[in-house]
RNA sequence: GGCCCCAUCGUCUAGAGGUUAGGACACGGCUCUUUCAAGGCCGCGGCACGGGUUCGAGUCCCGUUGGGGCCGCCA
């Protein structure tokens, strides 16, 4: 039996494509798990489809999980570096009875699989190889006839007891004798998952629904293995907003993809944390700690989840606001996506830009946008907002206060305020009436930061420099 | 088609026989406010359906419907 105080689990991707959102919550869970329950987190690379896998896809897969803050206590291990295992386990399925050659070719399967289609019946493998006496099987074989290795099924109802499902029966009648190892001698993926998941001594698979009905065949095969058999736990599937599995045609399935698009990692892990999981009160922030010390697998259901894209922003959000400003700054520049402009800002005023998109900017490209404005003076204003905004008086109201600005003794937002306000109130207009062609001259927009926050993270200089050439601007475009 | 899984607001979920069915996202309104956000307050909105079991079912059982998955010499 296992050693019930240190489980061991796995998190085991096939380098076919990037690391989906649904791959990266299984391996998230088993990390919570693993933490939780003091264990340990391995990670396999399943590369045994040599048609499909791709070492580039595994480096990817490698730096999206880093990324997302997935730390492995071992591997990664992968299974093209261990077929001598494979075929050891073959060779004694083989010599023990449990398994057998079939000789059949692809072609003769195939028509089978078609006519029982054409039937209307579920196809099965006919089990002919097992009628082929051991002596004829090693002669045909050393003959170098070509085969596969086939596992004898055993003709009785398989039961799963589920972490998450419960008791899950299959009935014989539905499994039949499938390949360990090809014809061309590459062990398949159910052999190489439970020889290695003996030879790791994995205590909990932990895993997508999708691999349910796989799991009798991989207990029959821990079985003839003479291997313990470890608990299973089947995670709902996560779907697209179609409510269809989630997939490459959804847009935005893939880690890196959310990475590039400005989401925070802890905001994207603690999301595929509380889609199926709960904490079972009504916290939604949870840092890492908490989820660690918190995450059962009774708490996880067993219904499927869409992703909702729109929390997700939201979520990051709320990081994004929890961060200083600081770090706000740091995060954005080190980005991915990170532009020149924000690059090339002044740390002091990326600083305080921060602080004043804070809670103006759902992802880090938001917040990239909004810091690299203040790298340059606007060269266009918003049509919509001169029209609105900008009177025959305007001009002339702005270079009253441009003057008053210019001879402040000091430099502030309550300054600058209090002036704007001395101006329109001498004007005989509403402080508006100065505020929103100000807000246009300083940052090209009618929508933002408070506008004297603005101008005081501006400074006098640039300030006076953006109202100028924007009275000159509107000057040009209405002349008096 | 066969086998298997799933089913609480549009979405994520709490609920482990007795609740005015709670929270979050989204949506609408109000508030704060120079704008836009954020925040606060209010609102809209749900137990798929039908049978049982029970004094009493969102909760247990069966069926129906709907959705999903697996049935490869792919993983």
């Amino acid at each position: 039996m296992h050693d019930a105080t240190s489980p061991r689990v796995r998190f085991a991707p096939s380098p076919t494509g990037s690391l989906h959102v649904g791959g990266a919550r299984t391996a998230l869970y088993n990390l919570l798990f693993a933490r939780h329950e003091k264990g340990t987190f391995i990670l396999r690379v399943e590369d045994t489809d040599v048609e499909r896998s791709r070492e580039e896809l595994t480096a990817q897969i490698l730096s999206a999980m880093d990324w997302l803050g997935l730390e492995y206590d071992e591997g990664p291990y992968y299974q093209s570096k261990r077929y001598d295992l494979y075929r050891e386990a073959a060779g004694r399925l083989l010599a023990e009875g449990k398994a057998y050659r079939a000789f059949e070719t692809p072609e003769e399967l195939d028509a089978d699989r078609r006519r029982a289609e054409a039937g209307g019946r579920a196809y099965r493998y006919s089990g002919a190889g097992r009628a082929i006496p051991p002596e004829e099987s090693d002669r045909r074989a050393s003959a170098g006839e070509r085969h596969v290795i086939r596992l004898k099924m055993p003709a009785e109802t398989i039961i799963v007891d589920d972490l998450i499902r419960g008791r899950v029966e299959f009935p014989s009648e539905a499994l039949d004798d499938f390949v360990l190892v090809r014809s061309d001698g590459h062990p398949l993926y159910h052999f190489c998952v439970c020889v290695d998941d003996t030879e790791m001594r994995i205590t909990h698979v932990i895993r997508g629904d999708d691999h349910l009905a796989n799991t009798p065949k991989h207990v029959a095969l821990f079985r003839a293995l003479g291997a313990p058999i470890p608990r299973f736990a089947h995670l709902g599937m996560i779907l697209g907003t179609d409510r269809r599995k989630l997939s490459k045609r959804h847009g935005a399935a893939a880690v890196e993809e959310w990475r590039d698009a400005g989401i925070l990692p802890e905001a994207l892990f603690n999301f595929l944390a509380l889609l199926g999981w709960s904490p079972g009160d009504d916290r939604e922030i949870l840092s890492r700690t908490e989820m660690e010390r918190e995450f059962t697998l009774d708490r996880v259901g067993a219904s499927p989840s869409v992703f909702d894209p729109e929390k997700l922003l939201w979520m990051n959000a709320q990081y994004i606001a929890r961060m200083s400003a600081e770090e706000i700054r740091n995060v954005v520049i080190n980005a991915p996506t990170a532009t020149a402009a924000a690059k090339a800002l002044p740390p002091s005023i990326a600083i305080k830009a921060a602080e004043l998109h804070r809670t103006r900017a759902r992802t880090l490209v938001e917040m990239d946008r909004a810091l690299s404005s203040y790298a340059k003076d606007p060269t266009d204003y918003d049509p919509e907002g001169i029209k609105k905004h900008v009177k025959p008086d305007t001009p002339r109201h702005l270079e009253r206060l441009a003057r008053r600005l210019e001879e402040m003794p000091d430099w502030s937002s309550s300054t600058a305020e209090a002036t704007l306000r001395e101006v329109a109130e001498a004007e005989q207009v509403a402080a508006a009436k100065l505020i929103h062609p100000l807000r246009l001259a300083l940052t090209g927009t009618t929508v933002g930061a408070p506008l004297f926050d603005v101008a005081e993270m501006l400074g006098r200089e640039t300030s006076l420099r953006r109202l100028q050439r924007f009275i000159e601007s509107v000057r040009a475009q209405t002349p008096a």
